[in-house]
RNA sequence: GCAUUCGUAGCUCAAUUGGAUAGAGCACCUGACUACGGAUCAGGAGGUUUGGGGUUCGAAUCCCUACGAGUGCACCA
């Protein structure tokens, strides 16, 4: 039985005997820890309809309570607060009920499907810091949403087309002598990279030159060679120029490689990519839909927009006067194709809140064409990660590539184990050890990235991130391995974990502890309502403190009552399980040893 | 300029969506180990929630205003 709903229906029961009235929400708060108890209840909102001060209608409540509830052991008022205390028995029941279920946290199937789009990176550069908080935050929400009983489709679209990848390409054709990444000894993604930078410096040299002519310098951005030689490509590969797809397709092949292999590392998968080289065609339909509709209009010069001022937006082109796509037309496509592929109930896209406009223009614009799912279309937009010098900036050589972050963090959890782990590793082999840091370290970094609201700007501090005290992510996976070596003692000496719990009484802090568990499933609801894997963050490290706090305060395996020996161990377990399964919402494993 | 998001301890972030004396971590100071794992725990100090008005029993949260910061306003993606 969940004690929050059982006693929201009793605080009901108690306002009908007392006042023969309802309320329509009994809205229960935590007691704060300074008062006793652990549930709140706030009577100021009935003082107008019952006419009676805040704390007499408390003290009425409470005493009913106590009286008639069979789980209300007693309560306090303080002005119009009303807080409650749950009986021990109940509390008991709480336990054995999570311990003994093997899917406790998991939400009943909804029968509601999901697409979440992350990820969606470019092929002309290598992952940095800003794609991880994306790559993290889509991978999160997926879990969560799983667990919230949604079946999901992780998707990826692959930005492999365009002026970016020319570029690419072109400074690869001018200084590559047939580099590849074997010989390069380099990552695909990140030699592509390379060359990128090259074209980008070579571009600059051109400009500047034409700018010390006299030219001015946006017609010197547009009229540099480089540039023009770019654009020529572009043109070449849209017509299937054979040399020019070969070049675009053994690039893009190492690029992938690359990619992937950053993805197995930190654990990200996708059911289904999409390439925008077979995507960008497509929206052209939609746009003879809508103008057939008239929602779109076409001007003289042919290009063809939408004007939507009476939803408090612009006027935003959908086609150019040449007929090609923009971002816009594609987008139309791609969210019809992604309709008919999986006819999910939502789409999700997780994506830089520089993004917001579009999103909101794309939303409109399907709602007036009038798709059956344009109501479940939703933009998860997250904030951009800045250094504490500032913004990321690729041109002053500012951003964070993602190999080397992880590669940072991993060594970090590796030293750190050095002092911190005093001999608990020495049975490790060497590739248990790396499996153990390279944990760990993406664990501090996940958790770093993780807990902060990702709708807010947030500041990435390199030696926070591998931080393992306090409030981190191998904070919480130390204390899952601590939990995991008390139950192996347990087992060493004999002492079962099974069975129901059963003692006369509970420590404050031991109620405490149940408490949190009891909140866990909760809590994963609230995380998918709201897209928020920051609430399971909070939770699990609330957790951990908390139970950190039980070790110090009570003994487990020294206990010598045998029936608090035994309920302290399942109360162990169960804690150390559910961390298990919140940081698994978050994308992160915890070690059995550290 | 227009639109939009934001401003909380020295720093990085919370605050159950309008509830109690605004909480954590880091950094700083003080305690607790021949240990069920000290990668821990307990305590101290640190705040006019950017400033100023308003709404009400009650405001970090809602409204107005000033200041400060980010982002968007391409026939780029």
């Amino acid at each position: 039985m969940d004690i929050q709903e059982q006693l929201k229906s009793d605080i009901q029961q108690a306002i009908q005997a007392l006042f023969n009235t309802t309320v329509d929400d009994v809205v229960l708060q935590p007691t704060k820890k300074e008062f006793e108890g652990l549930y709140t209840f706030v009577t100021f909102s009935l003082t107008k309809a019952l006419r009676q001060a805040p704390a007499q209608i408390g003290q009425a409540i409470g005493s009913w309570l106590t009286e008639n509830s069979t789980i209300v052991s007693g309560f306090n008022v303080v002005q119009g607060f009303l807080n409650i205390s749950i009986a021990d028995a109940a509390w008991l029941n709480v336990l054995n009920d999570i311990a003994t279920n093997p899917s406790f946290g998991n939400l009943a199937a909804k029968n509601q499907s999901v697409m979440v789009e992350f990820s969606s990176p470019n092929t002309n550069k290598p992952l940095h810091l800003g794609h991880l908080r994306n790559n993290f935050l889509g991978d999160s929400v997926s879990r969560i949403l799983k667990a919230n009983g949604y079946d999901v489709v992780k998707a990826c679209i692959v930005n492999d087309r365009g002026v970016h990848i020319c570029k690419s390409m072109l400074a690869y054709k001018m200084f590559g002598n047939n580099e590849t990444p074997e010989s390069a000894g380099m990552k695909g993604d990140h030699l592509i990279g390379k060359y990128y930078v090259l074209f980008d410096k070579a571009y600059k040299a051109q400009i500047e030159e034409l700018v010390g002519q006299g030219t001015p310098k946006e017609e010197a951005e547009k009229k540099a060679p480089l540039m023009l030689e770019v654009q020529q490509m572009l043109r070449l590969w849209e017509q299937g120029d054979p040399e020019t797809v070969a070049l675009w397709s053994q690039l893009n092949a190492w690029v992938y490689e690359g990619f992937d292999a950053t993805y197995r590392t930190i654990g990200v998968s996708f059911d289904k990519t999409y390439y925008e080289s077979n995507t960008y065609i497509l929206g052209k339909e939609i746009v003879e839909e809508g103008l057939q509709k008239g929602i779109f209009y076409r001007k003289d010069d042919s290009s063809v927009w939408i004007d939507l001022t009476e939803e408090g937006l612009d006027q935003k082109l959908v086609l150019r006067s040449d007929g090609t796509s923009v971002y816009m037309t594609q987008d139309l496509g791609t969210t019809d194709l992604k309709y008919e592929d999986f006819h999910t109930n939502r789409q999700i896209w997780v994506v830089g809140n520089e993004q917001d406009y579009h999103f909101k223009v794309l939303f409109a614009i399907m709602r007036r064409l009038g798709r059956s799912y344009a109501d479940g279309l939703y933009h998860l937009s997250y904030g951009m990660v800045d250094l504490p010098t500032g913004k990321m900036k690729s041109r002053e050589g500012t951003v964070v590539d993602a190999d080397d972050l992880i590669q940072e963090t991993t060594e970090a959890a590796a030293s750190a184990a050095d002092e911190a782990a005093k001999g608990k590793l020495d049975e490790f082999s060497e590739t248990e050890k790396t499996a153990l840091f390279r944990m760990l370290g993406l664990g501090a970094l996940k958790y770093y990235l993780l807990k902060v609201d990702s709708q807010k700007r947030m500041q990435f501090n390199p030696a926070e991130s591998v931080d393992l005290h306090g409030n981190t992510g191998p904070y919480i996976q130390y204390v899952h391995a601590r939990i995991q070596s008390v139950l192996r003692k347990a087992a060493d000496t004999g002492v079962s974990v099974e069975g129901q719990v059963s003692v006369e009484q509970l420590d404050e802090i031991e109620q405490q502890l149940i408490f949190l568990l009891s909140q866990y499933p909760q809590r994963v609801q609230e995380a998918g309502d709201d897209y928020a894997p920051s609430y399971i963050a909070q939770y699990a490290y609330d957790l951990s403190k908390t139970f950190n706090q039980f070790y110090d305060k009570l003994s487990i395996l020294k206990e010598t009552d045998s029936a608090k020996l035994h309920a302290r161990l399942v109360l162990a377990k169960s804690v150390g399980e559910t961390i298990r399964k919140a940081m698994g919402l978050l994308g992160i494993d915890v070690p059995e040893k550290m």
